[in-house]
RNA sequence: GCCGCUGUAGCUCAGUUGGUUAGAGCGCCUGAUUGUGGAUCAGGAGGUCAUCUGUUCAAUUCAGAUCAGCGGUACCA
């Protein structure tokens, strides 16, 4: 034999940015999704499908192109010419729904959904190729309430999964103030673009970089540690004094804790200062006013961005929701040439580690924003809505960490076949038991009871059910119940194997027709599942 | 895209200063036990040493390139 004749078989491979799921994994992922679910219909959003792919040009701004049709979503040509693309996110398809349902709906619409988007993309660290998001949107409701709404949407859902106030913040900011600060350092110029483009993706690096961070990518540039340069956006002195003064405004505004008014319980966050005063609190009031007089007094896009913020912080103050939840930070940016008014991001705020136990930068799971234009490419009339997205495996992820997905599920019980002949007979007992609500499976494959055993094992089977010639024979016909579960116990104390096997620990015979009453009784002491 | 690190069995890794049959632990399969999961013991399967090219009598080992993974950075609807 020559190695020339060994079969070509096909590789079995993982596409790349793809990744299979796993009992355990959708399990987990499930009770999240339930858990956001009832947030949103809580909130009161009804919930809406769409298909995975749509006519490319009603996605949006990425069209295939002749050249690289796949470049950023994948798409293919449908037999009639048309180009379709797997959808990118749950915002477009939204867009496009209203469209086409305009008059029916009622308005504002308030909706749900969630799937998976696909991006064709080179996949990075905790970046697939396909994903899920879970979105809520309000299409046709003006700035204000619909989008104060959303930060505080996102602030229940986090704590709905688990993450505890202060572990998490939602943060906002209002894409009319960045506009306002343009004008301030003389870059209103639409010659400009590219230049204010790199100082918003400067002040986006704030919590990641700190101020001198920013300060060297509004200025030459940054080189990071790893050896990347990242040029700057080559800003003067006086520019970059305007911009940094704006975004540190709220050190200014920080008073210690014990001059504020909170109470012992407060839902604010702590900061802390190189002072003896203690730990201080945001006058979120004073910053904004400072911003108002300081810097922003000749600019009325950015008063009016100042003054759609104030408005939402009155919302977050009279429903109780503190600086610890949702707090305004000047450099969230998101979606450069999507976003029109207020935007917001969720971020978890524990060390995330990977598993090699580093500490990695996590980012964001979720955010969203105003979006006023995107409806108008269908209608030709401007439909304001607002809307935020969650990032369900990064959630997923972060959850992980902090240890919060407990898997609690127990595999069926499993009613053996000790003779094949009898297989009706074991069928009957396994119907019995669903019947009576009980997760059960007969054993399907064709192996003795030893591999039999083994696979109840395996599968965290609770316990199984015995009828050999034994139980079938007796005077009355019996079954063998044995618990897995304090089987295992005992086994702790058991090391010779002949007395473990014929001891026959943890199991009893009961009357065939006390089946599912006794099994009903060990699955109630173990798992508390009842039947 | 850019920078760095890493690729040896399903997993975690050792090893070869270049030399015939590449190892361990865990996991997997079989048996000891014709009706009993654990433990123990015995046996077994599983590797083109990421790929390609080069240097060499000889490459898993050295060099280069490529690919993949990880981390950072950039981009992010």
């Amino acid at each position: 034999m020559s190695k020339k004749n060994k079969t070509r078989r096909p590789k079995a491979r993982l596409p790349k940015g793809m990744r299979d799921g796993q009992a355990r994994e959708i399990r987990a992922m499930n009770a999240m999704l339930e858990k956001i679910r009832a947030v949103y219909e809580l909130y009161g959003f009804e919930p809406l499908e769409t298909p995975a792919f749509e006519y490319s040009d009603a996605l949006g701004k990425f069209l295939p192109d002749q050249d690289r049709p796949n470049a950023g979503v994948f798409s293919f040509e449908d037999e009639d010419k048309q180009w379709l693309s797997l959808r990118y996110d749950l915002t477009a398809p939204l867009a496009r729904y209203v469209a086409l349902n305009y008059d029916g709906l009622p308005k504002p619409y308030r909706r749900y959904a969630t799937g998976s988007v696909w991006r064709n993309e080179k996949p990075g660290p905790g970046r697939f190729r396909q994903f899920t998001q879970f979105d809520a949107d309000t299409v046709g409701a003006p700035v204000g309430a619909a989008d104060a709404e959303m930060c505080m949407l996102m602030a229940d859902v986090m704590e709905a999964v688990g993450i505890k106030r202060g572990d998490y913040v939602i943060r906002v900011n209002n894409r009319k103030i960045l506009d306002g600060l343009r004008e301030i350092v003389g870059l209103a110029d639409s010659e400009h673009d590219g230049k204010w483009l790199t100082v918003l993706r400067s002040l986006d690096k704030y919590d990641k970089f700190g101020i001198d961070g920013v300060k060297l990518l509004l200025g030459t540039g940054r080189k990071d540690d790893s050896g990347d340069y990242t040029k700057g956006a080559e800003l003067d002195d006086n520019q970059i004094q305007i911009i940094v003064g704006f975004v540190i405004q709220f050190i200014e505004s920080l008073i210690p804790l014990s001059e504020s008014n909170l109470e012992e319980d407060h839902d604010e966050k702590l900061f802390n200062k190189d002072s003896a005063e203690g730990p201080y609190v945001l006058e979120t009031d004073d910053m904004l006013e400072e911003w108002r007089e300081n810097i922003f007094h000749e600019s009325e896009i950015g008063l009016q961005g100042v003054q759609e913020l104030e408005d939402m912080l009155n919302l977050f103050e009279s429903a109780g929701y503190g600086t610890l939840r949702i707090q305004i930070d000047p450099s969230v940016i998101r979606g450069l040439e999507y976003y029109t008014g207020p935007v917001f991001e969720a971020e978890v705020t524990f060390d995330v580690k990977n598993d090699k136990g580093q500490v990695i930068q996590f980012g964001s799971v979720g955010g969203g924003g105003r979006y006023d234009g995107l409806v108008a490419r269908f209608k030709g009339i401007e439909i304001p809505a607002t809307g935020m997205s969650i990032g369900v495996s990064r959630l997923y992820t972060a959850l992980q960490a902090l240890g919060e997905l407990e898997d609690e599920t127990t595999g069926p019980m499993l009613v053996l076949v000790m003779d094949k002949e009898r297989i009706a007979d074991y069928q009957k007992m396994t119907q019995e038991l669903r019947a009576a609500g009980i997760r059960c499976e007969m054993y399907v494959g064709g192996s003795g009871m030893r591999a039999q055993m083994k696979y109840a094992d395996k599968r965290g089977a609770p316990c199984v059910i015995i009828q050999g010639d034994d139980e079938r024979n007796a005077e009355e016909e019996m079954v063998t119940i044995k618990d897995l579960v304090e089987g295992s116990e005992l086994s702790k104390q058991i090391t010779d194997n002949k007395e473990w096997r014929e001891g026959r620990p943890a199991q009893f015979s009961v009357k065939r027709d006390e089946l599912v009453e006794a099994v009903r009784l060990v699955l109630k002491r173990h798992t508390g599942q009842e039947g």
